[in-house]
DNA sequence: AGCACGCCGACT
DNA sequence: GTCGGCGTGCTC
């Protein structure tokens, strides 16, 4: 007896044992994927982790259904990486599984339905709907469940169908198909028998009456004589301005024959230059210092002011590690930040480059999947989003985290919940590689692990090429407001600024970190303002579809005339977004063009680059954005940067509220002076003596790391406590507050550390569903695999309580 | 996650 | 009386 233990695609946290015939007992290995039945009639992609003879005792194990893999996909340190992430991060492990795989390689069957060959059927025999099923088969060969339920109009066909198969009409089949498909590139070449000179002289005999052919073969001799290389049919139509029918009658005739080769989806090879890289001094020191912490630690911290020229740095470094023949892999906290960095990279590093992350459709995924699994040439450097973490990487040399403060390395929905950077960090450890964590603002948690020596620590406070700092001036919004000096929401200083940018032909940056027009619309007379009928939250007033909108369900409706409350037609704005900016610029600089850039004008594949290129080309002289404009652009022409409300971000209800508002306005303000000149940036505020408004202004990264840290010691946060949170959601008011109380109590009363809660969120509903949830915080002295096995307990006995079971509960560990 | 079983209310 | 709603439990 022979058997494989498999991971499935589910959100399940067992594996499970199918049994496996001798022959494959020999042949399976772990990392391969099967097709395995599972429940009455689906089959799923599993994954095997282990092949043993153990039997289970306590039911039947199943056949596994084919062997879909010749080799393993998935290598042994990524298995074991994924139970790491599963059990630290508190999810199935099938989760993981499905979350790092290409949703290409985890193929679930369809149910075919198709009629029985060679039967006689007495239609007299059927029913109405058994009849409109056998007479919807004599036209298609096969039906899917989906079409069946179109064809009868109800949802439970399973009766129907059941009894066709009892009076043995229909078959039902379970197929799991490949949808990779290589790309085929059609090549055309010289038959072989027209090789010699004598061949020669008899075609050109043959073509004497078909001027046509002729030309397109003599073009080919042509072609094939100063490229050197296959011609492919394409190219030669293009060349020769000929057609298809053309080369197609050649082909017939014998002249020609055509023939097919795999060509890879992606190439970078065009712009490689091989460029020498030419650090500056204070690059240099810093490249040093890096490779000196890497002899004694696994991690490094590169902490250096924007524009201070971390690339290059991180490029001399790949190069080092590219020797060696390791593989290297670059995470980027956003997808669209990849188009510039491979870029530069390409010109270092030429056909090396390969590129993953979700807007890749399936067949692109697939390929960098396999050139990173057999560590092909091609895929040396991986530049992607944290989801290339997954990839199955033979022998990593490097990882680089860019930007690694960003919180978008940090998977919310749905689990796994992973961290990338920690994710990374553990990752190579057991490749034996080494961490190089790069940013202008590090993370609290990170500045501090660098501080106390887990990691190394190199800085550079110098911008390259020593340009300047940005000068950073303050205008007080309340101030500005009681001297009405204000136009719309701009001061008279940043009006008289971007007026004198603008004269000398320089382009400006505005930020304002909220899409939309203005977030809400509020009756004068009653004060009403419309809420979201599914949600907790006031609707957003978007004035270029004149619509209201939800920003957490989507619900959308046209901006009503009169208030839904007391009818009246005094209805107001309050506050402003990016939209609302745009048009105010519009009509206070009516000669310059504006851009707008935030998630409602970057949809789209390339909807980013778009903006990004037509701002770096000039065609854009004022750029107003969100946040996305703090990510690691640079453009070069940019000498103002103007913040037009620095507030908002400050009185987050949240620990780092402060942590990320100097990063954000640390970073925005980076974009400001790229060349010789010193930047300008201005913020409006209503409190330019804050702490964290100063601290930015000062550039004083080390006087905000101490506040905060001192801070979160104080009120018990990271890096001192490690917290999880557990989200509990119902759409059931009363049922959701028991069980929260009842969950609360538990934990509270057998965790000998700090329980917060149940707490109702700001936002305590969202598609009708009421939202609790409960903090738990983890001192540094206390075991966390201990901690998270009671928690898991707790949970096990809370899901035993038939009342709760109906609550959906998620956990997200270092939420943050 | 799906899918079936099983128990109660709204219709032919 | 049946259809179909969803709460419950299991899948190797």
């Amino acid at each position: 007896m022979y058997f494989v233990e498999v991971i499935l695609p589910l959100s399940l946290a067992k594996t499970f044992t199918y049994s496996i015939s001798e022959a494959e007992f020999f042949y399976i290995k772990p990392g391969m994927r099967v097709a395995v039945p599972f429940g009455k009639s689906k089959i799923y992609t599993a994954l095997v982790i282990e092949i043993h003879r153990n039997q289970p005792t306590l039911y039947e194990a199943k056949e596994i259904h084919q062997i879909l893999d010749e080799n393993p996909i998935v290598t042994l340190i990524q298995i074991a990486h994924w139970q790491w992430i599963a059990s630290y991060y508190m999810c199935a492990i099938g989760d993981v599984y499905r979350g790092a795989m290409p949703s290409a390689l985890l193929l679930e069957s369809e149910t075919l339905i198709s009629q029985k060959t060679d039967i006689f059927v007495d239609s007299s025999l059927l029913s109405d709907e058994e009849f409109l099923v056998y007479e919807a088969l004599q036209q298609q060969s096969s039906l899917k469940v989906q079409d069946i339920i179109a064809i009868l109009n109800k949802k439970n066909i399973f009766p129907v169908i059941q009894k066709l198969i009892d009076k043995n009409i229909l078959v039902l089949q379970e197929e799991i198909q490949e949808t990779y498909k290589p790309k085929l590139v059609r090549y055309v070449r010289l038959h072989e028998k027209y090789n010699s000179n004598q061949g020669l002289s008899e075609l050109l005999e043959i073509l004497k009456s078909a001027a046509k052919q002729k030309e397109i073969v003599m073009r080919y001799f042509q072609l094939s004589a100063t490229e050197k290389k296959p011609i492919t049919v394409k190219k030669l139509i293009e060349e020769a301005n000929s057609s298809s029918a053309i080369v197609k009658a050649l082909i017939e005739k014998e002249i020609f024959e055509d023939y097919l080769l795999q060509e890879d989806r992606i190439n970078f090879d065009g712009n490689f230059l091989k460029k020498e890289l030419k650090l500056s001094e204070a690059q240099n020191e810093a490249f040093v210092a890096i490779k000196d912490n890497f002899d004694s630690k696994e991690v490094c911290l590169l902490h250096g002011v924007t524009s201070s020229g971390k690339t290059e740095i991180y490029i001399k470094l790949i190069e080092e590690h590219l020797a060696t023949g390791k593989q290297i892999l670059y995470l980027l906290p956003e997808i669209a930040l990849t188009t510039q960095l491979v870029g530069r990279l390409s010109a270092y590093f030429g056909n090396k480059v390969a590129v993953f992350h979700s807007k890749y459709n399936n067949n692109e995924r697939i390929e960098v999947w396999n050139q990173v699994l057999q560590n092909s040439e091609k895929a040396q450097v991986v530049i992607g989003a944290r989801s290339a973490l997954f990839l199955p990487f033979n022998s990593l040399g490097l990882i680089i985290v860019d930007e690694e403060h960003e919180q978008t390395f940090k998977q919310a929905d749905p689990a796994p919940r992973y961290h990338a950077r920690d994710a990374a960090i553990v990752l190579a450890y057991s490749h034996k590689s080494k961490v190089l964590l790069g940013s202008a603002t590090p993370c609290i948690e990170t500045y501090f692990n660098a501080k106390s020596d887990k990691f190394g620590l190199v800085e550079i406070t110098k911008r390259y090429g020593n340009v300047m700092m940005p000068a950073i001036e303050l205008v007080d919004l309340k101030d500005k407001y009681f001297r009405k000096k204000m136009t719309g929401h701009f001061s008279d200083i940043m009006i008289a600024e971007i007026t004198s940018a603008l004269s000398l032909g320089e382009q400006v940056i505005l930020f304002q970190n909220r899409r939309g027009y203005s977030p809400i619309i509020e009756c004068l007379t009653c004060g009403h303002v419309p809420q979201c009928q599914q949600c907790d939250v006031s609707l957003t007033y978007h004035k270029h579809k004149n619509q209201l909108r939800c920003h957490y369900c989507g619900y959308s409706m046209a901006k009503p005339t009169n208030c839904h409350a007391c009818s009246s037609v005094d209805l107001t704005t309050k506050g402003f977004g990016t939209e609302q900016i745009e048009q105010e610029l519009v009509s206070i600089f009516p000669s310059s063009k504006i851009g707008r850039m935030d998630q409602d004008t970057t949809r789209g594949k390339f909807g980013f680059e778009k903006i990004i290129d037509s701002f770096k080309n000039r065609e854009i002289d004022i750029l107003v954005g969100t946040q996305m404009l703090a990510k690691g652009l640079d453009f070069d022409n940019v000498s103002l940067v103007g913040v037009m409300n620095a507030d908002n971000m400050l009185y987050h209800p949240d620990f780092r509220a402060f942590e990320r508002s100097f990063q954000m306005l640390t970073q925005v303000a980076g974009r400001a002076g790229r060349s010789e000149k010193q930047g300008k940036v201005i913020i409006q505020t209503y409190n330019p003596n804050h702490n964290t408004i100063q601290q930015v202004t000062n550039n004083d990264y080390l006087g905000m790391y101490n506040e905060q840290l001192y801070d979160r010691q104080i009120y018990k946060y990271p890096p001192y406590f490690r917290i999880i949170k557990i989200t509990l959601k119902q759409r059931d008011y009363d049922k959701l507050k028991s069980g929260s109380m009842w969950l609360y109590q538990v934990m509270s009363q057998n965790l000998q550390i700090p329980v917060l809660g149940p707490e109702e969120p700001l936002i305590s509903r969202i598609r009708n569903e009421y939202i609790r949830t409960i903090i738990i915080k983890i001192p540094q002295n206390v075991h966390i695999g201990n901690t998270k096995e009671a928690i898991q307990k707790m949970l096990n006995s809370f899901e035993a309580v038939a009342h709760f079971r109906s609550i959906k509960v998620t956990l997200n560990v270092d939420f943050y």
